[in-house]
DNA sequence: TGGAATATATCGTATCACGACATAAATAGC
DNA sequence: GCTATTTATGTCGTGATACGATATATTCCA
């Protein structure tokens, strides 16, 4: 007992507290960029597909496999959301070249467009909420 | 043209890159929990729910609203929520008895269990994120 | 007291990622 | 240079969960 088995540290009511309120914080700052999507007319997921595309502009094609990396889910997702986002307007999809395998994205002006307003927003929002975010993750790292 | 209206400004390639990678780290942040929770049987809305409720502990009891609340979710859901994880044994639910709209939630000794360890975890995982998610962070809201 | 507001609950629905599986193309080993 | 393996993408059915619409019980207030 009490030799350092995981999960036997006592743990203080403050460090819950701190935990609690700094997910809560994320929570806001999530809810804030999904709504911000949704009144774009985007699904949150389609808004990280588009922001990861842009963030991703100047370096290699990017591909359906990029996406999957990025958005942290499986490939075959990846393309299902890329199948939705074609549908919808926002990308454009083609055969690579070089590796006929691949299928290379890229935005729409329409999904520039979009994509464009929803960062500016969020910029703003992060202006505001960093330091508070700041701060409630200092007490939990200590 | 350029008068100020949202979603003219020009964004920078580099603004772009910068909040694409701060969103990247949160979604890894937030795959590590997600994976710790399930580590533990739990889905990831009821881990956030029993984190809520034991950063919530010495105050007024918690109740479904005050869980709704917190995890940004439509009262019913809650409620839902709650059902399920009283179905799963970890949490009890009890009628206020100044209030008798109310239904006080509370852990179970298991709950109780699984959240220490599962919180020690993310408070070790935080200590190694904070410094890079607080750097993503910065010239995100410059 | 009667009506509005609050708190919780039920049920059917929609979304989206997943698992299982499939296909095509590139690459390694011999 | 030919087969086995790996990589990249795609299809289809399923499951989990939050929501909308709706309902009920309780409290509050004029």
């Amino acid at each position: 007992m009490g030799t350092g088995a995981p999960g036997e540290d006592a743990l203080s009511r403050e460090q819950y507290a701190a935990l609690a309120d700094f997910r809560f914080r994320l929570r806001r700052f999530l809810a804030f960029s999904e709504a911000a999507a949704a009144r774009a007319g985007l699904p949150p997921q389609q808004h990280q597909a588009l922001l990861t595309l842009a963030g991703h502009a100047g370096r290699a094609p990017a591909t359906v496999g990029l996406l999957a990396e990025q958005l942290l889910i499986a490939p075959h997702s990846a393309a299902e959301l890329v199948a939705r986002m074609v549908e919808g307007g926002l990308l454009t999809k083609t055969r690579s070249v070089e590796d006929r395998r691949r299928s290379e994205v890229s935005l729409t002006p329409r999904a520039e467009a979009l994509l464009r307003t929803l960062t500016a927003a969020h910029l703003d929002e992060l202006r505001n909420l960093a330091p508070a975010l700041a701060e409630a993750l200092a007490p939990v790292a200590r």
